[in-house]
DNA sequence: AATACGGGGAC
DNA sequence: GTCCCAGTATT
């Protein structure tokens, strides 16, 4: 659920969800579309379909427990590198590299001097990480480090007069400049194929049982004008496995 | 290495 | 309007 998604908004989502669903089985067992349903509007629903398939995963192959080896943690659906170290680190206290957006910028910025990282993580990252680790607590400086990003050191207004790094910061030092590689800009979602799916779960989420491309292009909304538009959305919902096509040609939430 | 993938809140 | 958010999978 925190994949691109800020704590706050998460949290209320997140209790509910585990109040449903305990364990790994209990989610399991549940109906795709129901999972669908509880992960409202969190945001990218196919986390949603992922983490229903890493429960059946870990439920036919882990005996219910998630697991604490990498390469299995790695072969969950929806579990990449951060997500494998996050649980590594702070589930199993095993020292693991957090490198999220927080850590890498709290580091480009006391390291490197610079405002906000870029790209992809590096070798050089990691290796730097690893270097700078405490052998006692790592766990627990990696979650430190995670905590002055998301409360401090944040991206747009940096509380340096409150951030027990300053004195060090290479970027206070340097006088807090402006990122030298302007971040890309991110599409307008108004209009965009992400709008036209995110209109379409949210009718199969509450009233509309099933639809088709009919349906989606009866709808006032302007979005849904364009054919072609509506028919991506659908055809890339289904492949996602957050559709599902029935035998009369509309498609519902899956089982 | 680029791109697709939500949606809400802050400014 | 634009930017940002405890990233991942695909091309």
């Amino acid at each position: 659920m925190l994949q691109q998604t800020p704590v706050a908004r998460v949290l209320p989502t997140w209790r509910a969800w585990m109040n449903r669903w305990p364990t790994p089985a209990d989610l399991a067992a549940s109906p795709t579309s129901e999972v669908i349903r509880a992960w409202d509007r969190l945001g990218y629903p196919r986390r949603a379909i992922r983490l229903h398939r890493a429960a059946q995963v870990i439920v036919a192959d882990h005996g219910g427990f998630v697991p604490s080896d990498l390469d299995a943690l790695l072969s969950l659906p929806g579990v990449g590198e951060y997500t494998a170290g996050a649980v590594r680190a702070f589930a199993f206290d095993i020292p693991a590299l957090t490198l999220d957006t927080n850590v890498r910028r709290v580091l480009a910025r006391y390291l490197q001097g610079q405002a906000l990282p870029t790209g992809q993580v590096t070798r050089a990252e990691r290796e730097l990480t690893w270097s700078i680790m405490p052998a006692d607590g790592a766990t627990k400086w990696m979650a430190g480090l995670m905590e002055l990003g998301a409360l401090v050191c944040t991206a747009k207004k940096p509380d340096c007069n409150h951030c027990p790094l300053v004195t060090n910061c290479a970027w206070v030092a340097a006088g807090s400049p402006p990122p030298v590689q302007p971040p890309r800009r991110q599409p307008q979602y108004v209009g965009s194929d992400r709008q036209a799916r995110g209109h379409i779960l949210a009718m199969l989420r509450n009233d509309v049982e099933a639809l088709d491309l009919n349906t989606v292009r009866a709808g006032s909304d302007y979005v849904w004008a364009d054919e072609a538009q509506a028919e991506r959305a659908l055809s890339g919902l289904a492949s996602d496995g957050l559709i599902n096509l029935r035998n009369d040609g509309k498609y519902c939430l899956p089982n």
